[in-house]
DNA sequence: TATGAATGAGAGTTCATTCAT
DNA sequence: AATGAATGAACTCTCATTCAT
């Protein structure tokens, strides 16, 4: 699929496109920008600093699997231009702010020894692959993914992160 | 990167390259098949069907995580090819041998009742999707991910899809 | 003889080239039509339907001869193409306008006893590929064809398809 | 169709080939040669020089005819060839046996007054050029061409180069 | 500003020819 | 002598980019 024929089809003549946009790369760039900023935005969204330390966690699963369902497009750029080499790294690479949050979201479960000890990006890893394999999964169609099976994805997260035997009063805190 | 460039490097004459792969869609979709099996027989390897439910659990998900650890080309062959519409859908979404394993092993853990009831190929999707993150995030030089690192990612998995409460003494059947 | 060296040639760009004809087969598909209706039109530009049918035969006989000596380069053409597997059968075998006046001018001939029976068919691809012929005779540099030439060669075509003993009053019928 | 098609569709390594002929061309050309050849020995091996020259020029066309319905691989080639750049014009032009023969017979004719003033080789071509088209018509499937139709096309031909009002009894001679 | 025809470097593919077996 | 895998130059075709309108 060449971009001739994307610009035809979305009704742009290609010069159009080279008035915005200097070249190819710099318009994946940018796109690979504003879907990932858009993503950013959609996860934190409901986030709320004040709630408990579950109830984060919940939302920013949750948050996180809606938005995979609902922008199967965006994804589809996300996970492309988060591997291709013609991206730059720079930017690929970069932790973005609900990754950030996640990241501080863990560390501080840790602090208050809910979580277990575990590298931190490794773990907002871990948790991220596994919602995006999982609603992936139901965009291939190999399962249907209802709000109470995104329910069960997310306390598996959090089943792996907590420290096993604690009670559910700690997580109040 | 031309294939081209890529025969030449090879040290490869393109016309060899045609002899024996009809077009470059073949030669990508023979590669993926053979990074695919690869992968496979390597998961597969170590797997003791005696073993105990949780020896089993482990070994899969280490084998995983070794192969995605020493094998970077063939799993940047396998990412890339599992989401491009280049490679025919029908390779792409079928169930290998490991993955099946998984399922009948998560299957086995739930009617013992050691994991919690949830669809299973979602269950494997998350754990393998889990695991492949937190290999990629190594091989993207966030952290270093040695053998209990990994350790700590396959517990991880494991407390993902166990039932809490549920006694050690429950995992040796 | 490649097209890319046809198109620098040209003066043209091979993306330009493309750009109007799909493949390679339909620019050679779409030239050899060009040629076959400009030797139609030729032919039958001096074609008078009210002249004597000799007059008529003579005129027909020597545009064709004229074309043939005058647009070589499009002789090549359908020529080449005429026999080619690769422009499709459909094209090259239909009866172009010229070929059908030349078929009914020679069925009127019959039905008034001019000229021999014979299939009409047979008759027009007879006469056609003698002058042709001649008029290759000359290209290939083997004699020259001067006007007296081309109306000898005519003639000898008459005479072919006359029914000998006609009297030449009968042909101003 | 390549020629590494060729020589495996006949049952020959292309090494083989090439053991027997340096290069394509030279294959091309020495196959132009034998096919042309073959037409040569065909058309003479009838051709009676005690004969009437009405008998030889009939035994001569009737020949060419029988050839060239019988050997429509062989007439491919020689048409092919006749106009292909690639073989050499020396070979392609010359004049072979068979020509010869025919362009000898009409200056005999001439002489005796049978036929009329025309250049020898354009009389040749001319009814060489009427009988191949009439054959392909033939091969084309455009009409059967038994052995009468063969007669009438040969008696057309010498109609065409007859002095009209010579008596049957010249034509003995 | 918006266009899309024109471009040509470069991609994928073919094929005449070679050469080790 | 016979083979056919290997080769790479040359082919057809594509596509990111430009520029006159």
């Amino acid at each position: 699929m060449s971009f001739s024929k994307i610009f035809s089809r979305a009704g742009v003549g290609s010069g159009t496109a080279y008035h915005y946009f200097e070249s190819k790369e710099i318009l994946i760039h940018t796109l690979y920008q504003e879907c990932s900023d858009l993503m950013d935005r959609e996860i934190l969204a409901e986030y709320q600093p004040t709630a408990t330390l579950k109830e984060r966690f919940q939302v920013l699963l949750r948050s996180m699997a809606r938005f995979v369902l609902t922008h199967r497009r965006e994804l589809s750029v996300i996970v492309a231009c988060g591997h291709s080499p013609t991206v730059d790294p720079a930017s690929r690479l970069r932790v973005n702010p609900s990754m950030a949050a996640a990241v501080s979201l863990f560390a501080e479960g840790q602090r208050s020894g809910v979580f277990v000890p575990m590298d931190q990006t490794m773990a907002v890893l871990m948790i991220t692959g596994a919602i995006i394999a999982v609603a992936q999964g139901q965009l291939d169609g190999k399962y249907l993914l209802d709000n109470s099976a995104v329910d069960e994805a997310v306390e598996a997260c959090w089943r792996a992160m907590a420290k096993p035997g604690v009670s559910p009063r700690n997580l109040l805190s």
